[in-house]
DNA sequence: GTAGTTGCAAACGCTTTGCGGCATA
DNA sequence: TATGCCGCAAAGCGTTTGCAACTAC
């Protein structure tokens, strides 16, 4: 799994450095929830790996470029990240503790309103869609 | 139509100053899309009423809370407020220039979406959808 | 007069940048 | 060794806060 990943990036031209590697490992075995810049340093100094945080923004930033991750927009004034699997999907968030997590829609009925609203002066080449509430913990 | 919510606020015993009429005022001329703090600030500074950033900010956050603007989250960073009219309706956003537009869907075809989500531990209240893509100048 | 409101300055949280040094290939 | 990567410090941006002065009622 994290192989082509990794072979992908070398091929490039990039280093396989120890924050890195660590960084890609994660996103993999965090299918759950996109993660901020904080909590991803947060793990990395659980697991032993101290990085800086400018580290850690830069990572991101690579990544994404990468299109290993993709940028999640939570609204709460932090970048989230996950990793930029194939499926369409969607967020729930947590209006009192800002936790995220993934929804699958089976079959997104967003296209009918993507055409309807197409039609318009905007060239549209993607949607969000967040769903509010509040989890099981802070409810 | 302005006269209601400055009613209601008076009612509310609150004052009703230069700055918070006027931006009232722009709210209502200005259906179009929603605005930031600092684009809110350069417009009361055009309609020769020079208010601090810090007014402007608070000022949002009083309408906010007093439900006469709601809250926006064009995913850019910076906090937009629209009217709180009644209509269910959702946003476009450019992704090169950031600007914004309302875009009213007949027929919200969400509701679905949302039973299915609420079945899981979150309790869901409320959604957004954002539509991203390129405006017409931005093509 | 008394609360609600304002401006100023300073601080905040998250993110980015500049630069010298380090380490991967 | 050469380029990519790192940490540190500093700055950037949008936003918030503390405090004293002001003003609408």
């Amino acid at each position: 799994m994290a192989h082509q990943i990794l072979k992908a990036l070398k091929d490039k031209g990039f280093r396989l450095t120890k924050v890195r590697k660590l960084i890609i490992e994660i996103f993999l075995s965090n299918s759950a929830a996109p993660i901020s810049a904080v909590e991803l340093k947060a793990r990395l100094m659980a697991a032993d790996a101290d990085a800086n945080k400018t580290t850690v923004y830069r990572e991101l930033d690579f990544l994404s470029e990468q299109g290993i991750v993709v940028e999640v927009n939570a609204g709460d004034g932090k970048k989230r990240y996950e990793l930029n699997r194939d499926g369409h999907h969607h967020h729930i968030l947590c209006l009192r503790c800002s936790a995220v997590e993934c929804v699958t829609v089976d079959n997104c009925t967003l296209q009918e309103e993507l055409k309807r609203v197409d039609s318009k002066s905007f060239k549209i080449t993607g949607h969000s869609l967040n769903f509010f509430g509040l989890c099981e913990e802070c409810q």
